[in-house]
DNA sequence: TTTAGGG
DNA sequence: CCCTAAA
């Protein structure tokens, strides 16, 4: 049976099989979520999940196969072979199960490669301070801390498998090949319609939809996890990561769509909704902090155990500042995660000369904000504050002086010019982290005053930053104001403030409050997002390259009988004929796929390369691809809806096709 | 979003 | 495989 089918290609099946091309609007249906290619996230789960998901899969697996149609279908490198029968008697269902090693062992390496990726990213950049290391190692007494202790144990607790944002069912049989399919020969029971991915019953939280009786679509919801307590998990689809690995995407913000469906027509419909963009300022909140910032117009003093300082800013004869660069210098020395320059600690106050000495403790992390899947690890998500913050402060830094609320532009004028030479003044003394020179001028709200520690930052005012931070540049060239550090003795504003002129008071009350991340200015993300890149941070795995996957020769051979049947110019049909399942296959890479393999077919064999295809398909290649090329203008408008016909034409083009793969073979 | 082609 | 103009 196998036999005769192999060879029964003659093109008679074309019209036959021919499936007249539905509208657009009618054929959209399931294609989306195959088309994302969202491996990046599956290997990243592939780690965590494959303990508990194999446990899964024996349990749950079930396969409900049918053949209906007789057709290979491709999907996780496995090529899963629908013979059609007579009778319904139990079909043989060959699962050719060719792919699982590879695909572990792809999968492994693209998870390897990733901690490399972020190890070259990160590697000999010395990024993490005092502090931030301090946050990576979660040890970190400030505010970040708190933050992950309030919703890292969400996070934790969080069932990986549980909420398995695969966005298809395939990717999991793929890395994780079930019991079932890693046999070579499985027999299913029959049933009627298409082979459903086995995998789908494997998570937990995959709710299934049925089509008819036979048609299996699975909806996934993908709970992310948010920083924000008060919002329930959003959902969203892994595409976003991988989307969020190109800084493209940052432009307008990742716009996430959840896939719901309905019954109507037996047909999964899906529904779109946009989402707000991730990175974007919760709009309330951003607002609420420009407001803020008007009543309380007043700075202070970050301590370096995240507590607010009121004597860290005075005049000392001791040091010296000399001017904005000394104060830059050191605080970007501080910035980067160096031992601060001017450690001063609660100087006297004493002003003999003109000096003016600067104490700056310890720099706030600007608001971060963080989403990552709740499926990730807590590994994952340490990895993933780090780069934020490695690339928050990664790219050039420039510090801004802000007196009386107001910056300082002139870097030519003296300090006592300035009038930041009395005490007075030093009162409203505020400097500010700003991306390098290079950038774009500073949003809106850098202009406005630094954003004094009263400020009720809640954890959900953290910034968003993209789950899996390949750190592109996108990051630090996005963050305009990121870090704003205040210094104030004294806040003008004493009613507002929270935090007294005492430095004992702050400290470990005010981090405990989540305090310790400021949300500096504007880090608005129109601003972010107009910002250009730049070109000296400009990294070169922005736009990470898909990990090359060579189609075998069972995929190649569904391929070909997928074009066989449809003809060339619908790869969206082909995609979803045979490919459906194989979620690395989009239909650009069919139609890739296709191209070479007409050139493969019309070059020598001594030419050619990689694992050899065999002759016959390459006859057939080349006698679909010549028939379809004679045929694009005709099947256009001949063939209508439901039309089934074996003409005279046809029937020569079977001989001819015949005769043509004889010849050549 | 899909197709079609160039790179 | 990637990128993108066009549709």
């Amino acid at each position: 049976m196998v036999f005769k089918k192999r060879f029964d290609y003659g093109f008679n099946t074309f019209n036959v099989r021919n499936v007249p091309r539905a509208p657009r609007s009618n054929r959209r249906c399931r294609s989306r979520q195959a088309v994302e290619d969202s491996q990046i996230c599956a290997f990243e789960l592939l780690a965590s999940l494959a303990g508990q998901l194999l446990q899964e899969s024996e349990s749950s697996a079930s396969s409900n196969a049918s053949g209906a149609h007789d057709r290979v279908s491709i999907g996780n490198d496995v090529v899963k072979r629908e013979i059609h029968s007579d009778d319904d008697k139990p079909l043989k269902i060959e699962f050719v199960e060719q792919g699982s090693c590879e695909a572990s062992a792809a999968a492994s390496e693209s998870t390897t490669e990733n901690n490399d990726n972020v190890k070259e990213i990160h590697g000999d950049r010395d990024l993490c301070s005092p502090d931030l290391r301090d946050l990576c190692d979660g040890k970190s007494e400030n505010g970040f801390k708190q933050e992950r202790d309030a919703k890292g144990l969400d996070i934790g607790k969080s069932s990986i498998a549980s909420t398995c944002p695969l966005k298809d069912p395939v990717e999991l049989p793929m890395t994780f090949p079930s019991p079932d399919n890693s046999k070579r020969d499985v027999k299913l029971p029959s049933r009627k319609g298409p082979i459903p991915n086995a995998s789908f019953s494997r998570h937990r939280n995959i709710k299934l939809g049925s089509k008819d009786d036979d048609e299996n679509f699975s909806r996934f919801n993908r709970l992310s996890y948010r920083f924000k307590a008060s919002r329930p998990p959003a959902r969203i689809g892994d595409r976003r990561i991988r989307k969020l690995l190109t800084s493209k995407y940052w432009k307008a913000g990742p716009k996430l769509k959840d896939y719901e469906h309905s019954k109507a027509d037996g047909r999964m419909k899906p529904l779109y909704r946009k989402r707000k963009a991730y990175y974007n300022y919760d709009r309330y909140q951003y607002d609420t902090l420009c407001k803020r910032r008007k009543f309380f117009d007043r700075s202070s003093i970050v301590t370096s155990d995240g507590g607010i300082s009121s004597e860290s800013v005075c005049n000392s004869p001791e040091k010296v500042v000399d001017g904005d660069k000394g104060s830059s210098a050191s605080m970007l020395h501080e910035a980067r995660g160096l031992p601060p320059l001017l450690t001063g600690n609660k100087a006297p106050h004493q002003s003999k000369n003109s000096h003016v000495k600067f104490s700056i403790k310890s720099f706030r992390i600007p608001e971060l904000y963080i989403e990552v899947p709740e499926s990730a690890t807590v590994g994952s998500l340490k990895r993933t504050v780090m780069e934020a913050v490695s690339a928050l402060l990664g790219g050039g830094i420039r510090v801004g002086v802000l007196l009386q609320g107001k910056k300082v532009r002139d870097d030519n004028r003296t300090l006592s010019q300035t009038g930041i030479s009395c005490a007075d003044n030093l009162d409203s003394l505020g400097f500010t982290l700003e991306p390098g020179p290079t950038k774009a001028p500073p949003p809106v709200c850098s202009e406005e005053p630094p954003l004094p520690i009263s400020c009720d930052i809640s954890p959900q005012t953290l910034t968003s930053f993209p789950a899996n931070p390949v750190v592109d540049t996108g990051i630090s060239d996005a963050t305009p104001d990121l870090l704003l550090l205040t210094n104030s003795a004294h806040p003008v504003d004493t009613n507002h403030e929270p935090v007294s002129s005492q430095t004992d008071v702050l400290t470990d009350q005010s981090l405990s409050e989540s305090r310790a991340l400021v949300p500096v200015s504007a880090m608005n993300v129109e601003a972010l997002n107009v910002i250009p890149a730049s070109p000296k941070v400009r990294k070169p795995e922005l736009a990470q390259r898909r990990t090359r996957r060579p189609f075998s020769v069972l995929e190649v051979e569904a391929l070909v009988q997928a074009v066989e049947e449809l003809g060339t110019g619908r790869w969206r049909d082909i995609k979803l004929r045979a490919f459906e399942n194989a979620d690395h296959r989009t239909y650009v890479d069919l139609k890739d796929k296709w191209k070479t393999l007409v050139h493969t077919a019309k070059i020598s064999p001594q030419q050619r390369r990689g694992e050899p295809v065999p002759q016959e398909l390459l006859d057939r290649v080349l006698t679909a691809h010549a028939y379809w090329s004679q045929h694009q203008a005709k099947q256009q408008g001949k063939h209508q809806p439901g039309t089934l016909r074996i003409t005279d034409t046809e029937s020569d083009r079977n001989g001819v096709a015949t005769t043509a793969a004889t010849v050549s073979m």
